[in-house]
DNA sequence: CAATTTCTGTACTGATAAGTATATAAATAC
DNA sequence: GTATTTATATACTTATCAGTACAGAAATTG
């Protein structure tokens, strides 16, 4: 154990109640007592802990899409494309249901901002290039097996899922209700193109 | 002509002109001092002629949506619902073509914000609600007119458009080329389901 | 012309933002 | 036990926010 007085909390815990208050606020508009408040620390130890407000944003944000990245790779694990997508977006709905989210953080926290956040919202960005990048992966195995027709553009397909995906955010932030999503993402699914069936089974 | 001195400035244009730093900060965002530059006028004048900050926001927004409505009502004048949706997507990407742009007001203005702005970002929502209906209205009158196939929700159609509408506003944010965008469009707008051709015409 | 009304610019108010100085408390190493 | 190291809490600093008081300027009405 390293010399002098240990810290009196949780960093991880402090860093998870962080990630909750940006989740509801945004970047911009989470205040240092608002973080402190909810991280159940004082201002100093914040600082000391995590450096300052856009370096705790950022280490929130990493460990906010290292376990998006794990579900979405879970996600893209089906057997299909449209599998696939259906549960990738289910489970936004799932992550969102309860009263008063706010939507994907990747999008909502600061995506008009000051110039000072201007970093914040280039790593959101970049962030999110990461996620269609894994979307044009899935469909470009899709199409190499076969699972997408011939000629399908993975990248606008990836891009058409990743839009929905981030539009979901602003309808969460309008507060829609869950089930009226699932409608709109079973027609997603739908638009997904298919290839047609070689032969047909007997009825 | 009423008493007194009049105005040395012509409130519309200088509403146009806070409707663009509007655009481009958000509502908090947006600082006096911002507005007051763009606008060319005094922070006074602008409490005499506007009321508040809220309410030149409200002006704003007014404007913006009328503008948008008629646009919107336009696209939608178009034959077929795919005709339509394509029409208002391809539009989306055409205004949000300048380098800098920011996307849809009604989106980005104030998807995650401080208690202050609650109202703010209520209004937003009942403005996208309220072009939400419009897209409805248009994909009934489409499956009474036997364009959409019979057993189509033109609710849940309604919300993919919109969701990929608003998903559209978070891509022109991170700065996505318009034609990226526009692979995107052609994809949605095949995923809109059609009626069965009664018969073919002869090749 | 005078009197009145309204706009304009400077400079202020109180609140809140992020970040820090300083002193004290609590652990370690020796 | 003593010295050292690090964490904590209170209270501060500087900057910026939205909104306003007040005095001077420019138009109207009579």
């Amino acid at each position: 154990m390293s010399a002098g007085r240990p810290r009196e909390f949780d960093a991880d815990a402090a860093l998870d109640r962080a990630l909750e208050v940006f989740k509801q606020k945004g970047y911009e508009g989470a205040s240092l007592p608002d973080l402190t408040n909810a991280m159940g620390i004082s201002r100093p130890s914040l600082y000391a802990a995590f450096g300052n407000k856009e370096e705790l944003f950022q280490k929130a944000i990493e460990r906010y899409n290292q376990h998006m990245s794990e579900k979405i790779t879970e996600t893209l694990n089906a057997p299909t494309a449209r599998a696939a997508v259906e549960k990738l977006l289910m489970n936004v709905i799932d992550t969102n249901k309860c009263k008063g989210a706010k939507g994907c953080l990747n999008v909502q926290a600061a995506l008009v901002c000051g110039e000072e956040a201007e970093a914040v919202k280039q790593e959101l960005s970049s962030r999110r290039a990461r996620i269609e990048w894994m979307l044009r992966q899935r469909f470009e195995r899709a199409l190499a097996e076969g699972d997408l027709p011939a000629g399908t553009s993975a990248a606008d397909l990836a891009c058409l899922v990743a839009t929905v995906m981030y539009g979901m955010t602003v309808q969460v932030n309008g507060g829609i209700a869950p089930d009226t999503l699932r409608g709109m993402v079973h027609m997603t699914v739908q638009a997904i193109p298919q290839q047609a069936a070689k032969k047909k089974k007997p009825g």
